[in-house]
DNA sequence: TTTAAAAATACAATCGATTGTATTTTTAAA
DNA sequence: TTTAAAAATACAATCGATTGTATTTTTAAA
């Protein structure tokens, strides 16, 4: 008949002690006599008794869970991303909840108010690429809990972020296409609305112009990304005729770009050289390696978490906004 | 002052309505006339009113969620799969909270402790490594709701499961490499506590007893199958010198072989055939391109996610174990 | 042994929403 | 206009745990 699952009542009227002492004994309080928790434990146990959280955090206004959002796990950046947060989140005591946006700024919208009603204690964002309203964050911080951003910068001020300096990778990234011979250097560049790509595309012509090498617009392809789009960059690329360098945004494009040029007989790097972003598995196993950027994803993850933490736990830290910006690191292949 | 959420109770003293006319106006109950609905939501908007799901799933018992056990996110095939949850999971209004176990037992129990006392309403799993023992997912399904299995099959009865035929997708890669005229044929295989990984190498070995190639248990190598362990395999083959074939239950280990191979001046495919294990992005950009199994990964996860929410929705279902076979695809590529 | 202080336990309200039942209001038939 | 039925709303208990305060029990000092 009773397939309910047991509660501190059942415990309560098993043992004629008050509920109340049963679920102080529970949670180890020191207001009971370790006489009692042992009996409590014990019934407890006889019962199969399981914590209704649901209950502990309607009371307490406290979930004790974290909410990331990102754009998509499927992406190597990402899923280190997380590893980075899950761990440490595990060692705080904190349970995570993902959630990806897709990119889509009405699924990032809907997962912010999901998050904010089931109470998280916290949030950590990547934006997505369509994200140019903050209304949703800012209705979070006020509402919900403190944001810390990760990976992609946004324009907001009195939030935590914890981001790489994309102008400075990408000057480091474009200056070694330069010292390669190159002079002809196209840049792979996402999203303009995400500021990260932006950045980008400035440390590209930065570097170009600190090299006094014209900076033409022709050469600076926009797109998503993906493998396709780097497929048919690589189209382009054949048809200007004269390219020898490729800048590209990350390494998915500059993958799909050196499979189309490889085989339309294009040599890499002798003919063209090229440059990603993000040290993909994938960019150590294409031929040739791919030169790229490595970021401290993993590293980012713990970062941003413990930033999180650090805001949820100490109220006086409250509004001020510790952000961190995390080396990158050029890793020279033979592309 | 008043820095805590409106609730319903805020509304209804605003309007001097009952709340629980407030709550079933919010739920768009037939019982609230239209009249009384407008305003109550109006108010709502105006004071910027958002459920506390936290108590509503209290009251319900239901917290239209779902849970993901997953060894590593990292993993294209499982991203693949959540995304396919995830998009079933979406349409049919429910959120889905996932959760590593990094392959570990012990986090798998936690996390399915985790998910038991924060009520989710039914839980897909694929099993860690280290699982041989059950009690823990036998005790969620008997007081927290359904489990569908996902996957990696597991020898449990009354459990409904979305697996593929690990055993036959393993006849045809093998026999594969058997009509491309390899006559030593190695076998990469995962840990045999994985059925999964088992049944693979049954159907390894039953492709070389149909065309009468004696099974050499020395040539069957096994470890977790990650990139170094290929390494560590391709060191072994080299030793045995007369490897013609190498069957790998994962591209990642097949990748890792492959590339030490060709750096020891072996050719692919002319010196030793390869065949992989779940056409993995990498499988197509690695030189030369990698002939390997597809699984419809993506479909598993959707399948597995209605499966699930049919089990948590109709009652009726309940014990049926409506289990899934899903069909593979060999992709024969270049090496 | 008495008594004040400390320790342990019980009482009762509460978190915010939901829901079966009771009451009031409205509608429409007589 | 009266009245029964239907519609709309109010009342009150509840989900399961937590917590400030009150009460009881134990301890130890006088």
């Amino acid at each position: 008949m009773k397939n309910s699952k047991p509660t501190i009542h059942d415990i309560s009227k098993a043992l004629n002690i008050n509920s109340s002492t049963v679920s102080r004994a529970l949670n180890n309080s020191p207001r009971v006599s370790k006489k009692t928790k042992d009996l409590i434990l014990k019934k407890a146990k006889e019962l199969g008794y399981q914590k209704n959280t649901l209950a502990s955090n309607l009371r307490t206004n406290k979930t004790n869970t974290i909410g990331i959002i990102v754009p998509r796990i499927s992406r190597n950046f990402f899923s280190s991303v997380i590893s980075g947060i899950e761990e440490r989140a595990y060692i705080a005591g904190y349970n995570v909840v993902i959630g990806q946006s897709f990119e889509s700024f009405e699924r990032e919208q809907k997962l912010v108010s999901t998050f904010l009603s089931n109470r998280v204690d916290g949030l950590l964002i990547s934006i997505s690429m369509e994200t140019t309203d903050y209304d949703h964050l800012e209705n979070f911080k006020n509402n919900g809990g403190p944001i810390v951003f990760y990976d992609r910068p946004v324009p907001l001020k009195n939030f935590a972020s914890i981001t790489i300096n994309d102008f400075e990778a990408s000057f480091v990234a474009t200056q070694h296409l330069i010292s390669k011979g190159c002079k002809n250097i196209v840049h792979f560049s996402g999203i303009q609305k995400i500021a990260l790509y932006k950045n980008r595309k400035e440390g590209y012509i930065a570097a170009l112009k600190k090299h006094n090498i014209p900076v033409n617009e022709d050469y600076i392809f926009e797109a998503k990304l993906s493998e396709n789009d780097g497929v048919e960059f690589a189209k382009k690329i054949l048809k200007l005729g004269n390219i020898d360098g490729i800048y590209a945004s990350n390494d998915t494009s500059a993958i799909g770009a050196m499979q189309y040029l490889k085989a339309n007989g294009i040599r890499i790097p002798e003919d063209i050289s090229v440059v990603g972003f993000n040290n993909d598995p994938i960019s150590a196993v294409i031929e040739p390696n791919l030169t790229t950027i490595n970021q401290p994803d993993f590293e980012m993850g713990t970062i941003a978490c413990s930033q999180l933490i650090d805001l949820i736990e100490k109220k006086d830290v409250n509004g001020q906004h510790q952000s961190k910006v995390l080396p990158t690191e050029l890793i020279v292949r033979n592309s």
